[in-house]
DNA sequence: GGGCGCTGTCATCTG
DNA sequence: CTCAGATGACAGCGC
């Protein structure tokens, strides 16, 4: 029976704790004045109130690696180190993985008792029960308190409660040496309210495992949307998109790293007929198209980066020619000679569709990026030009014999990228390369888009008689084109008409990676609002279960509170009557019972005491 | 024929 | 100052 009175008082602390730590208002003053109006509030017993010594903030004291005078401020706002201690116990991980390990006791002063040697069982603990019952003002101890009941110890052991528990043990043993455990008393039947207590923590504890794996759903996986729009231009290389969550990052590396080493062991990245070839990028982006924009992850990027960057390195080497398809090869040797005259024939002005109906292009753009480029120009025509309708391509296949020899952009196609989704296709080397690898894929991109007609820059150019293509002219470094404009001897409509192509060329180019980038702006805001609205509903549930949890948690207190009053005597021995008493946990950890018809005696209190120096000072 | 989307182009600003 | 890129605005084209 002397542990059970223990066990009881204890149980109060307990459920103090607990109650915080579901965020149940520690601050049990305006909690109890939300929920149970009629009981009392005082902030300061006084020496002679009845009161139980809760050490809730023990932990707190020492919370930060240093002590806390009970002085300081901060000592008496313990339902922040309780909203601190939550925060921590929320940061361990998903609370329903959490056990939690609710021990109740009540403890009471006996005069007669030793103090406990050995704080560390909580068997042995010892807590003061001082028990404000003089209506007047007379306080007197009870002493005599006889009952304690130990109702459960629910298995729930959670990590940071049992360090509280160990830190009031040890506050108590060190606050109260004196204090002794009362002998157990015998004959206490178990309350109706402590079992619907522990149901209802059943209950709660149910509660925070049902809606938390929906947490767990809403946060983890992310929300998807629909990237079709993305999808339509979004390139491998260089990709720019929203990270990827790191779930579908992995999947997604673990896909395209198989895809990667097909391709990679066949080496034919520039030489597997497009169909393949292409078959990397798409089901690279339809990975990850549905990504979310709650988490990111720089790994996944990185992935898809070096995937993509690799996949340029092959696409730059020549190495995959020893694995080329032999018909291929046969086709593209025995084309070489005409190639090489009609690769600057053939072109297709800004639109730069040689370079993006290469293979390395079509590696790594999605389709409808390349058919934008495969198409004839389109968009504003109402630009004239004098010399337009005069060549032919003809003409132009007749200044193609200019001496006129490109140099070797390799070294230059990847300078001032500032969006990636589309400079790689425009900058590979074939549009401005040596002349055999640029025939070649040239030539492999015949099978897949018709030969073009010229643009109007390049019907223009052929018009001058100016041995190269617009978008040789807009990818060649502005060293090769100031060499260009100055060494040939041009006139100036000349130069300014190869300023201008290559201006609207660059233009070209930078309008489209602009509206890339807006729509890619566009998609991951959207996905935003949808993480966001995810995450809302998610908090909604959250706060609603947590109301549930906290009614219910509520009620079980009331129930407790009435329970542990009506165990308790007065000093006559007469039993409090739940009607007339209330058990307020004041703000410094402690537990006093003080009867309901004192309401708001501190202020009174305090109202007489200025009163009293308000009089003294006249 | 009008709406809409795509595209090219121009003008302007910025680094 | 020049150059390259970014971007809003406009216009043409095709569906």
């Amino acid at each position: 029976m002397h542990h059970m009175k223990k066990y009881f008082t204890e149980g109060l602390i307990q459920f103090t704790i607990l109650l915080s730590l579901i965020g149940v208002r520690v601050d049990v003053d305006s909690y109890l004045n939300g929920y149970f109006s009629p009981l009392v509030i005082e902030a300061d017993g006084g020496p002679s109130s009845a009161f139980i010594q809760t050490p809730l903030h023990q932990y707190r004291d020492t919370a930060d690696g240093y002590l806390v005078h009970p002085k300081c401020p901060e000592f008496d706002s313990h339902h922040v180190w309780s909203r601190r201690l939550l925060e921590e116990v929320r940061s361990l991980g998903s609370p329903a993985r959490f056990h939690t390990h609710l021990s109740a006791w009540l403890v009471q002063l006996e005069p007669g008792d030793q103090p406990s040697s050995d704080h560390g069982e909580p068997d042995q603990l010892a807590d003061n029960v001082l028990h404000e019952a003089d209506h007047n003002n007379s306080e007197a101890c009870l002493s005599q308190t006889e009952e304690a009941i130990k109702d459960e110890e629910e298995e729930i052991s959670l990590n940071p409660l049992n360090q509280l528990t160990h830190s009031s043990n040890l506050e108590q043993g060190g606050l109260f040496s004196s204090s002794a455990l009362p002998p157990p008393l015998s004959g206490l039947e178990l309350h109706s309210g402590w079992q619907d207590l522990l149901s209802d923590f059943d209950d709660f504890d149910s509660l925070v495992p049902q809606h938390m794996p929906d947490l767990d759903v809403d946060l983890q996986n992310p929300i998807s949307y629909n990237a079709s729009l993305q999808d339509a231009m979004v390139t491998g290389g260089g990709d720019y998109r929203p990270d990827p969550p790191r779930g579908e990052s992995q999947a997604t590396s673990h896909q395209s790293t198989s895809l990667f080493r097909l391709e990679s062991t066949n080496s034919s990245h520039s030489d597997s007929p497009p169909e393949a070839a292409s078959a990397l990028p798409m089901p690279l982006f339809s990975l990850s198209a549905n990504s979310s924009h709650n988490e990111t992850s720089h790994s996944a990027v990185g992935g898809y980066l070096d995937e993509a960057v690799f996949e340029q390195i092959n696409l730059l080497g020549l190495d995959g020619l020893g694995s080329m398809d032999p018909q291929m090869l046969n086709r593209i040797e025995d084309s070489i000679e005409s190639l090489w005259l009609e690769d600057f024939d053939s072109d297709s002005g800004l639109s730069l569709e040689s370079s993006s109906r290469s293979p390395a292009s079509t590696s790594s753009t999605s389709s409808s990026s390349s058919d934008s480029f495969c198409e004839d120009e389109g968009g504003a025509t109402g630009y004239s030009s004098e010399v337009e309708s005069v060549f032919t391509k003809g003409g132009a296949c007749a200044s193609a014999c200019y001496d006129w020899t490109p140099v070797n952009l390799n070294e230059n196609i990847w300078h001032d990228h500032t969006y990636s989704l589309q400079m790689p296709e425009d900058h590979t080397p074939q549009s401005w390369s040596p002349p055999l690898k640029g025939i070649k894929q040239e030539m492999l991109s015949e099978d897949e888009c018709e030969p073009e007609e010229l643009s109007r820059d390049g019907r223009r150019l052929q018009a001058l008689g100016l041995p190269f293509s617009a978008s040789q002219i807009v990818n060649m470094p502005v060293e090769d084109f100031l060499e260009l404009l100055e060494g040939r001897g041009l006139s100036m409509s000349e130069v300014t008409l190869l300023r201008d192509v290559r201006r609207r060329g660059k233009n070209k180019l930078a309008a489209q990676n602009c509206r890339k980038r807006k729509l890619d702006a566009i998609l991951g805001l959207q996905g935003e609002v949808d993480a966001l609205t995810a995450r809302r509903n998610a908090l909604l549930r959250e706060r609603s279960q947590t109301t549930k949890a906290l009614s219910a948690a509520a009620e079980s207190f009331e129930a407790l509170s009435q329970d542990v009053l009506s165990q308790l005597r007065d000093e006559y021995g007469q039993p409090l009557s739940p009607q007339q008493y209330t058990i307020h946990f004041g703000a410094n950890g402690r537990i006093v019972v003080r009867p309901r018809t004192h309401t708001a005696r501190s202020t009174t209190t305090g109202g007489k005491t200025v009163k009293r120096k308000k009089d003294k000072k006249p």
